[in-house]
RNA sequence: GGUCCUUUGGCCGAGUGGCUUAGGCAAAGCUCUGCAAAAGCUUCUACAGCGGUUCGAAUCCGCUAGGGACCUCCA
């Protein structure tokens, strides 16, 4: 079966094909550094991480571009106030790089935590104002854009008489043309009178005198409007036509309308042949959002200190979580769902380091020929799952399926020989290529360390010594002691103990 | 107001015409165990309401009700 995904442009599933054999460009639109990241933003870079990791493990060489979006419209909290009081000197005022620096470093940090695959490159929308300004005077000598009072806008009413635009996101382009007419939907926005039309958007910004962020161009000083970037920086790095764009649904528009508009006028052809959209994480049904004011950021996540959660989460809880549900599903948080989810991953992980240590047989005859051909089935549907528009949550179903038999297989439930070796071989296999390869999960557990073990295996020992003498006193405060610690003690039917952190 | 989406068991969530209608968490019982935990087995079986299409619908269509997204920066 060939990978299908569900292009956003078309709303359907289609057969992928790239554009080049063998190798992918993909897009994906990265952070607005401007505050920190929360719990939504985490899902389109953990969606995405699994595409790319995916097409990795189906042998494309893919070329995975995601910016940082870090210049032009951003406007980061207390900066307004910060520059009203501008008598203060140089290395008092907020640098705004200050800023995007400090932000893209916990950017980079979250998503080291959750074990994300750096991007083939990372572009900043600072490194690449020439290339912005450069498309800039591209649209404008070809008629579609206009300059007033040191501002460029895309003509989207020229644009529209030739072009689809409004496509991608479902817009009646009459009704976005007209919008500025309309009440209920105006809105105060900067050089809404300049504009030609309402349904224009800004290429170029005039900075007014209390913008610190701002470069020269041939229309005086300012800065690049709200979608330019993403258009430069994804012809620059992947050509004008390429694989996948990514992102959040909430950027099909205006955001991704607006690139498609921009860059199928400078190259002549639509950019992107797949179009991929993540829903959104919500919380008490809501989209999770700062103007909803319902945000719980990573590093609340992962301390636990957010009044909606009773717990701290661990970041691979957070990715399985995701994982767990398809990426084009609403996903409602709460923390008992985490909480969940973090029990199931440990069990499923727990079941996995099993799994590894089952010995192979040369068993080639399963006794059991029919659970033999259950799991190797289980185990098909894997590519078949991923295969059919990343149906992460049901491989992971299928794992829970497996998950009870390698536990039997280990307690002697299930003889060994009720399956054949190349059938435990694929498991092992398989369980290490989707766990850890394409779903980029590793060990919770990751307590285990050099100096735990050894004292570890000491107090195991003493408390074996201790129930084979029936010193219950002794093994059962060892145990006791150990649970209050947060170590879980676990017996096996062999007497076997192992250990792990509850 | 416009466009679009959604409504699955106590909770979270797959699934788009019939095949056993996932899986996880919670709960209950049992097995194992010195007692626990872990593990295993079993139970709890749902598709918002009404109507239609069909031999057959959670799945397609219509209406009603609830929820949501976008139309403005937004993952």
């Amino acid at each position: 079966m060939a990978l299908h995904i569900y292009n956003s442009y078309t709303r359907k599933k289609e057969i992928f094909e790239s554009i080049t054999p063998g190798y992918v460009g993909m897009y994906v639109c990265g952070p607005t550094v401007s505050g920190e990241s929360h719990l939504g933003h985490a899902r389109p870079y953990i969606s995405f991480d699994v595409v790319y990791r995916y097409l990795t493990y189906k042998k494309y060489k893919v070329r995975y571009v995601r910016n940082i979006t870090d210049a032009g419209h951003f406007e980061e909290e207390g900066r307004e106030a910060e520059d009203k009081v501008s008598k203060k000197a140089q290395i008092e005022k907020l640098e705004p790089m200050e800023l995007v620096q400090k932000y893209t470093n916990l950017f980079h940090w979250a998503m080291k935590q959750f074990n994300c695959v750096e991007p083939s490159i990372e572009p900043t929308a600072t490194g690449h104002i020439v290339e912005q300004i450069v498309m800039i005077e591209d649209i404008i000598s070809k008629g579609y854009a206009y300059e007033v009072n040191g501002s460029v806008y895309f003509d989207v009413k020229k644009y529209a008489a030739s072009h689809d635009y409004g496509k991608l996101s479902g817009r009646v382009i009459d009704e976005l043309l007209d919008a500025g007419n309309r009440e209920d939907v105006s809105r105060e926005l900067d050089g809404q009178q300049e504009k030609r039309d309402a349904a224009d958007f800004a290429l170029w910004k005039a900075a007014p005198p209390e913008h610190i962020m701002r470069w020269k161009s041939p229309w005086g000083e300012g800065f690049p409007g709200w979608h330019i970037e993403c258009s430069a920086m994804a012809t620059k790095y992947l050509g004008s036509n390429f694989d996948i764009h990514g992102g959040g649904m909430d950027l099909l528009f205006p955001h991704h309308e607006s690139e498609i508009a921009q860059s199928t006028i400078c190259n002549h052809s639509a950019p992107v042949k797949y179009w991929m959209h993540n829903n959104m994480i919500t919380i008490n049904g809501r989209k999770m959002g700062k103007s909803y004011n319902n945000v719980i950021k990573l590093t609340e996540m992962f301390s636990g200190n957010h009044p909606l959660l009773t717990q701290a989460f661990h970041p691979m809880t957070v990715r399985f979580f995701i994982l767990q549900s398809h990426y084009r599903s609403t996903l409602d948080f709460s923390s008992e769902a985490l909480s969940a989810s973090e029990k199931a991953l440990k069990r499923l992980w727990d079941a996995y380091e099993v799994l590894k240590n089952l010995p192979v047989s040369n068993n080639t005859t399963p006794t059991d020929s029919e659970l033999d051909s259950k799991i190797t089935n289980w185990l098909n549907e894997f590519e078949i799952f991923m295969d059919d528009d990343l149906g992460s949550p049901r491989v992971i179903a299928n794992m829970f399926e497996i998950a009870p038999i390698i536990n039997s297989l280990k307690d002697g439930l299930i003889p060994f020989d009720a399956i054949s070796a190349s059938t435990l071989q694929k498991m092992k296999d398989s369980f290490q290529v989707y766990l850890e390869d394409v779903f980029g999960l590793t060990n919770i557990n990751d307590q285990n360390n050099e100096l735990l073990n050894p004292i570890m295996q000491l107090l195991l020992d003493i408390r074996k010594e201790a129930k084979a003498n029936k010193d219950f006193a002794t093994s059962d405060k060892i145990r006791n002691q150990l649970t209050q610690l947060g170590i879980l003690i676990k017996d096996d039917k062999e007497g076997n103990t192992t250990w792990g952190v509850a």
